[in-house]
RNA sequence: GGCCCCAUCGUCUAGCGGUUAGGACAUCGGCCUCUCACGCCGGUAACACGGGUUCGAUUCCCGUUGGGGUCGCCA
């Protein structure tokens, strides 16, 4: 390991949501910095103006915020190596051009893209490989028309091959007959994205950089540059794909087909608003756990603490293989880190918790009543969504019950007793969970019957559901006043 | 198609020459039980195929097949 400390950037392009396979990526460059005391750095490439909005940077960055991905160095926070939007360094991008060219290790190319597409299409057309052909490469200064536009390519070796180490991979070797030579600056100054990249890399003193394994074809271009400017290679490391369950590119279409979220935080585009993670109700720490055994294991652990990721990380747990996402593994691994106390803390649980239930049009109440009720739920709810949705059995006025279940449980033959359970409730003193747990069994007793035939029907009458927490439980959070109401009510309705 | 990369249960993975191939999710039984969950017990389920190397290959090498990536003045 290196000595001098490490500097790892996660460079997100501001087109659109941050997508679940960036969160990964972000995820890996993160615990590396936070493991090895380095520097985390958030860079926006920002160079497709014609995709890049502001919305998608606010949205990304609320996306990080939100699964406390913090960054060093990178928008809202400065730092001594910025700007951190490649488009407020296109003077930087000039100066390495201009060198390159100097240098010969590029040139000034001045034909059009017209001209090129249409030398595309004839090659297409003969069902061949298009190849930039060196119209401009070996011409030099004398030869440059005047007033005309011009990008700037790379002068690719035309032979050999190269070959760089790969964290994860090991050993990847391009022949350079498959680079063409590309392009470095655009005709407006804006560079392209192997470019910017590099010179971005090299100007903030990136030691390594680690990104989707999509990158891969990327990285030899990437080499090429280092040597043609001179300075020495960071570390590389590549991870392998998240793809949907049918092996395709997981993608807005394919995450509504399976039902996974694509999108961190809910995003707006074209289409209406895409929901996220976060309003799907896991937790940031639930999710990054899914996403840390997604390429990458430390033995069988399964659950992971915040810490316990920094401490244990390393690239060289990650695996090759791409994977596929599996939504039902997903929300398992959230009911576990729901569960306990150790991964998701009481008052961490009900702060997330409160904006769910106000979306549901509750009120939290105070702090001793929904720590009660949260315990009746904790065992059972896989999301924030499903707990807020078990709340309303505590926060909602009981609705008319659904005649269907009037039907098969509230009737006279099934639930007669249910005036006399109501009065031997109305004795229960104090009216707690254990209390009532006794009082129960003590009445279905003395009316010969079984627990499991009052059961149903006193749920019923006091939730209009079928499966709640426990009716202890239920009876002791609702409160005596609500419990003997509500069966009050059933009551009314027995025929 | 060229080039690059990958390959253990349905899924995420453990394994780093000798294991009854392990765990988790899913699935199927059972227990617990007032329902639904949780929990617990148990079952089904994988080394893609063919050659080597080796006393011995899931593990190393080659090939085949399959999958993915990429071939832009996108990133």
């Amino acid at each position: 390991m290196a000595s001098s400390k490490q500097r790892v950037r996660f460079a997100p392009s501001p087109t659109g949501y941050l997508h679940i396979g960036g969160a990964r990526t972000a995820l890996f460059n993160w615990l590396y910095a936070r493991k090895t005391g380095g520097t985390f750095i958030l860079r926006i490439e920002d160079t497709d103006q014609a995709r890049s909005t502001d919305e998608s940077l606010r949205a990304i960055l609320e996306s990080m915020k939100w699964l406390g991905l913090d960054w060093d160095e990178g928008p809202e926070v400065g730092g001594p190596n910025g700007p951190y939007k490649q488009t407020e360094r296109l003077a930087l991008y000039k100066e390495f051009a201009d060198r390159m060219v100097r240098e010969g290790t590029a040139y000034r190319c001045y034909a059009t893209k017209e001209e090129l597409d249409t030398l595309r299409k004839e090659a297409e057309a003969r069902k061949q490989q298009f190849f930039y052909p060196h119209l401009w490469r070996d011409k030099t200064e004398k030869d440059w028309p005047a007033d005309r536009p011009y990008v700037i390519r790379f002068k690719t070796p035309l032979s050999g091959e190269t070959t760089f180490h790969d964290e994860v991979f090991g050993p990847i070797t391009t022949p350079h007959n498959q680079i063409q030579d590309f392009i470095l600056l655009r005709s407006d100054g804006i560079p392209l994205y192997n470019f910017g990249a590099v010179v971005d890399d090299i100007t903030m003193g990136i030691t390594l950089v680690a990104r989707g394994r999509d990158h891969i074809i990327n990285t030899a271009p990437q080499v090429l540059l280092y040597k043609a400017l001179g300075y020495q290679l960071p570390r590389i490391a590549h991870l392998p794909m998240m793809l949907a369950p049918d092996g395709k590119k997981l993608s807005k279409r394919e995450g509504r087909k399976y039902g996974i979220p694509i999108s961190v935080t809910r995003f707006h585009d074209d289409d209406g608003p895409l929901d996220g993670y976060r309003e799907m109700g896991v937790t940031p720490d639930a999710l990054l756990c899914y996403l840390i055994r997604f390429g990458w294991s430390h033995g069988d652990q399964e659950e992971f603490t915040r810490q316990e990721m920094i401490d244990l990380f390393d690239f060289s747990g990650a695996s090759k293989a791409d994977g596929k996402f599996d939504i039902k593994k997903c929300t398992a691994i959230s009911l576990k880190m729901l569960k306990e106390e150790k991964y998701t803390p009481t008052d961490e649980y009900l702060r997330r918790l409160g904006p769910f239930l106000e979306a549901r049009g509750m009120t939290p109440r105070d702090d001793a009543w929904m720590r009660r009720a949260l315990a009746t739920y904790r065992e059972r709810a896989q999301t924030l969504v499903q707990c807020a949705e078990g709340f309303e059995v505590y926060l909602k006025p009981l609705a008319a019950l659904d005649p269907a279940l009037v039907q098969k449980f509230l009737t006279v033959e099934k639930a007669g007793w249910l005036p006399q359970l109501r009065d031997a409730l109305a004795a229960v003193d104090p009216f707690t969970r254990d209390e009532i747990g006794k009082a129960m069994p003590a009445f279905a007793e003395a009316k010969a019957l079984a627990m499991k035939d009052i059961g149903q029907p006193t749920r019923v009458a006091l939730t209009g559901k079928t499966a709640t927490p426990g009716l202890d439980d239920v009876m002791e959070v609702l409160g005596k006043a609500e419990t003997l109401a509500r069966l009050d009510q059933a009551a009314a309705l027995l025929r």
